[in-house]
Parts: C-alpha cells; sequence; structure tokens
DNA sequence: CAGATGTCAGAAATACTGATATGG
DNA sequence: CCCATATCAGTAGTTCTGACATCT
C-alpha cells in the first residue's frame, strides 16, 4: 500500500484527499527547504514577512496555521540568525513589528524559488484556469466551514 | 486579520489555499470530536479500520499521514480503552491486524456522522459534481507532486 | 471594562533519528 | 542479502492549557 494509493473508499472523500494533498505538498517543501536548513514553519514565517513587512508575531502566527507560542520560537530562532529584525520597544501598542534583514530576503528569495518549483510540478497536471478554479474553490470552502477558535488565541 | 482574511497576496498561492483549507478542516473536526474524547489522529485510525479491517500499524500510519511510532502511541489508547483489539501473535509476519471492538464500531459510527457533517457543511458551497472534480483534481497534483520518503518508515 | 498582544510555564502529543530484532 | 515490520530510546519541535501583564 504505496502512499498514493487510497484506502478503502476513503480516496472518494473529498476531506481524506485534501489532506493527502497538504501532507504530500508539506513532504515535497520540506525536502527542498531542508538544503536551505529552513523547516516549512520558518519558510512560511519569511514569505509572510516578504509579502507584509512588519506582522507581528500574533498576525504571523495566524497566517502560518501555527500558535503564537510556536511562532515566538521560529522568530527567536531566525532572529538569532540575523534573518530578521524586531524592535526592543513596541512602537504602537504590544505588537513588535518585524523586518526582514538582507540576508533574511535573500534566504527567502531562494527558498521561495524552491518552493514555487515545488508547486510548479505539483499542480502541472491542471491548467491555468484549473489552478484558479481550484484555488477559488477551497477559498469557498474554507469561508463555508465553521470557524474553530484560532489556534493563534 | 482573521483566518480567513489573506496576506498579501498569498491568497493566490494555490499550496497556501490548501494548507489553509486543511488547517480549517482539521480544527472543525477537532471541534465535534473533542465531545466523543477522540482526537483527529484517533478517528483517522478507527476510520481506517473501519474501512479496511486487519490493517496494520504501518499501514495505519501510512493512511493517516502520521509516524509508525505516533500510530503505535494511538492504537496502544484505543486498545486500552477498548475500542480495538490486536493479536498477541502475528499470524503471518511481523504485522499485527487490527480489529475494532463493538464499541469501538459504536464510537466509529458516532465520529463519522460527526465529521461527515463537517465536511458536508464545509464543502456545501460546491455542487456534488464540482465536488467530484476537487477531488479528482487533488488526486492527480498528489500523483504529481515528488515523491518524499514516507513519514511511517 | 473588553479585547488583542507578548510572554512564561508545565503537560501532552507528535516528529525525527537511530538502533535492534524478526520474518518473507 | 534486501526489505518491511514491530519495537524501543533519546532528542527536539509543536500543541495545549492556563496564567499574567501591558496597551488600546
Amino acid at each position: 500500500m504505496s502512499q498514493e494509493e487510497t484506502v478503502g473508499e476513503l480516496g472518494q472523500s473529498v476531506g481524506y484527499v485534501l489532506k493527502q494533498a497538504q501532507a504530500a505538498l508539506h513532504s515535497a517543501m520540506d525536502v527542498v527547504l531542508r538544503p536551505l536548513e529552513l523547516s516549512v514553519a520558518q519558510y512560511a514565517c519569511l514569505e509572510l514577512l516578504g509579502r507584509s513587512p512588519g506582522l507581528s508575531n500574533s498576525e504571523l502566527a495566524r497566517g502560518a496555521f501555527v500558535t503564537r507560542q510556536s511562532m515566538n520560537l521560529v522568530l527567536r530562532g531566525l532572529q538569532d540568525r540575523g534573518l530578521l529584525t524586531r524592535p526592543e520597544q513596541a512602537p504602537h501598542g504590544r505588537a513588535l513589528p518585524t523586518q526582514l534583514t538582507s540576508t533574511g530576503q535573500e534566504k527567502l528569495h531562494a527558498a521561495s524559488v524552491a518552493v514555487r518549483a515545488v508547486e510548479r510540478q505539483m499542480f502541472s497536471p491542471l491548467s491555468a484556469e484549473e489552478q484558479r478554479r481550484l484555488c477559488d474553490d477551497l477559498a469557498v470552502c474554507v469561508a463555508a466551514t465553521p470557524a474553530a477558535k484560532s489556534k493563534s488565541q
């Protein structure tokens, strides 16, 4: 029974196939990120900061689907490696806006190229239009899902 | 920034939306499984056994996308609760075929009903045909994903 | 006051790594 | 010999839960 085969009639469950696809993507991302000494969570953090500089710990946690505590550890690790900076004092409220360093931007670029290659291959069976439709379908399903308290509370 | 909103232009990434959808499903499942005192991993184990009785630890681990070690702990917990049984001696090779008890089947039925309700609501924006297409699209993408060594090795 | 945030701590579940032993 | 399986052990990363303080 290989990873791609379905078990029983479970392959007909949308939820199961969804988990299967996410697991496959996560594994493939882990393979290409490992040489860069980045975990998937660390990459997600860099990618979020690259697209939205100045995000706080809590915002990054929600965006990466991890807890505040986990993201806090991720941020410390990346900060110790000189990939990002956080102000000592909160300029507004308690949130500490995070910024990528130039080294962090270079690391993000290398990782982003590798991850995009993985996604391109994974979704290559679908046309651009089909990929767009898949994306839209998933988005409306997310909106229809009974909301649970966010992990990053 | 709520859980449903996208960050930067990340909402246009199929991989990100895929993770978002899987996280939403996992959270919603956790909510309805908690009253039954079942984790998502435990439910996955029961569901797999309900559809394919006699699966071994390694087979269950692959089917639930966890490591053999984690599935081993899940099996012990469910076995201690009397939801399943494993033979003392391997009838063939080293694999220990697992079977649900009648209590386990009842627990599975209750959980399965609850999870199906979650999936029905989550995918309700899509027609039956669109759900089938979504399922097929995801399946072909899984097949196209660069294979990584399975976690359950 | 409520709400969001950052932070800390302990317990639990999970993953990763490596190793050993058994059976086909 | 090769491979899959079950199992054990140690380390690490993650989650969960609860708590407290700060700021709007």
